[in-house]
DNA sequence: TAAAATAGTTAGGTTAGTCTAACAAATATT
DNA sequence: AATATTTGTTAGACTAACCTAACTATTTTA
């Protein structure tokens, strides 16, 4: 039995350590801070987690996450973009509001629910924000992204997904018209902070590094 | 804030007070035996539900949902019907499986997600067991139902709900030929151990007074 | 109405998940 | 290398939700 908060410090060590980007583990402090608790917290979990073989680690060492702790973290992503499609194609839910949805949705346990869910939405790929949906034996497709920064100026491209999807972002993206499959070309690139201007529909607007750091596209 | 544990307490206070059945109150070991606790528990959680102004209740006195409490647990009721129709209509979930799982769901907190859930299944007014879904302002349409049992011989009726949803009695129905609406025609009933003779869809069998006493007929 | 049975309460314990405050180890800086 | 900073650990406490064992109050029944 794997708790539901045990199940979010996993998920937590899954985004945390990311292989293809080269950071293979965590610490503490690190995880304590995603999580909003205090390490002291962090602390205690990790003993049971270990007890449980689901994080591999040792005092003051660096943390990761067994091929059990990974496999639970990855069905546990499933689920919540699983859920995040379904609340944004089916129920008429906005970008920015699937996710804090699907973070209490994705701790339902039924195996059948899941199976019947991925079939109701006829097995989708991605979710809403363009992040790839691990299928049924939790294989997670590795999609090759370059930011908007990586754009040549006069060059047109697609957005394929976002970085932060906290609501702010989404929020301001929905506002500049911007959403998943949005044709985006890049003007000008101003050297002095970064900024760029774009033009989106017909309508131009500066958008800064910060915001292009956060755009994936192809 | 009620956490998921003290929702599960009002909602098995509603269902052991029924009005319209004249119980308007219950006692401490009967809310135990309900939930499958230790009636020292339930006494440690009556304190807290009082303090919250969610039951009325004094020291070796009896139970009552006070307005707060009532409404609590019809929204929950409301949530957990519909989460049993959605599984049961748009998930292929058979009659006996839904509500293990919307015993989860029923706690899932989102305002949006309940009225689009109830707009998506086009404003359902019963779940799959034939129980009464409560409306967004938590009317719940009292219909009127009698058993299998007060059915005369020879007349013929038709299911509009069940008593008893546990999985064991479902499957048994299911086995009968029985579901919603399916018609019932009552042959004979034995009056040495109430027993019934009934046919449904050309097939006769006979089923025990206790059967007949969970299944609702119009 | 006294004894027996049932119903309800209290005291004291446990586990999960959190915290603060004090401390120890590891790493970075001068 | 010594010191300062950052990182991680421990001890001790708290709350929610549960338990057992012992007790008390209420209700039933002989
Ligand atoms: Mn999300
Ligand atoms: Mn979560
Ligand atoms: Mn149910
Ligand atoms: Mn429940």
């Amino acid at each position: 039995m794997v708790s539901q908060t045990e199940e979010n410090y996993l998920k937590a060590l899954f985004h945390l350590t990311n292989e293809t980007i080269g950071k293979i583990d965590a610490g503490t402090n690190e995880l304590a801070a995603f999580l909003s608790v205090k390490p002291a917290t962090v602390n205690d979990m990790l003993k049971k987690l270990k007890e449980k073989e689901l994080v591999s680690y040792e005092k003051y060492g660096k943390i990761t996450l067994t091929q059990q702790g990974k496999a639970h973290a990855v069905e546990v992503i499933r689920k919540h973009r699983l859920w995040e499609t379904f609340l944004y194609e089916k129920l008429a839910f906005s970008w920015d509001e699937v996710h804090e949805v699907a973070e209490q949705l994705e701790h339902i346990r039924s195996k059948k629910l899941v199976e019947q869910l991925d079939r109701f939405l006829n097995f989708p790929e991605v979710d809403p924000h363009g992040d790839p949906i691990p299928n049924a034996k939790g294989q997670l497709k590795f999609i090759q992204r370059s930011t908007l920064v990586q754009v040549e100026e006069g060059k047109t491209c697609q957005l394929v997904a976002i970085k932060d999807s906290s609501a702010s972002f989404l929020q301001y993206a929905v506002q500049l018209g911007i959403g998943l499959s949005t044709q985006i070309k890049v003007l000008h690139r101003f050297d002095f902070d970064g900024s760029i201007e774009i033009e989106v529909n017909n309508k131009r607007s500066t958008v800064s590094q910060k915001f292009a750091e956060n755009v994936y596209v192809k």
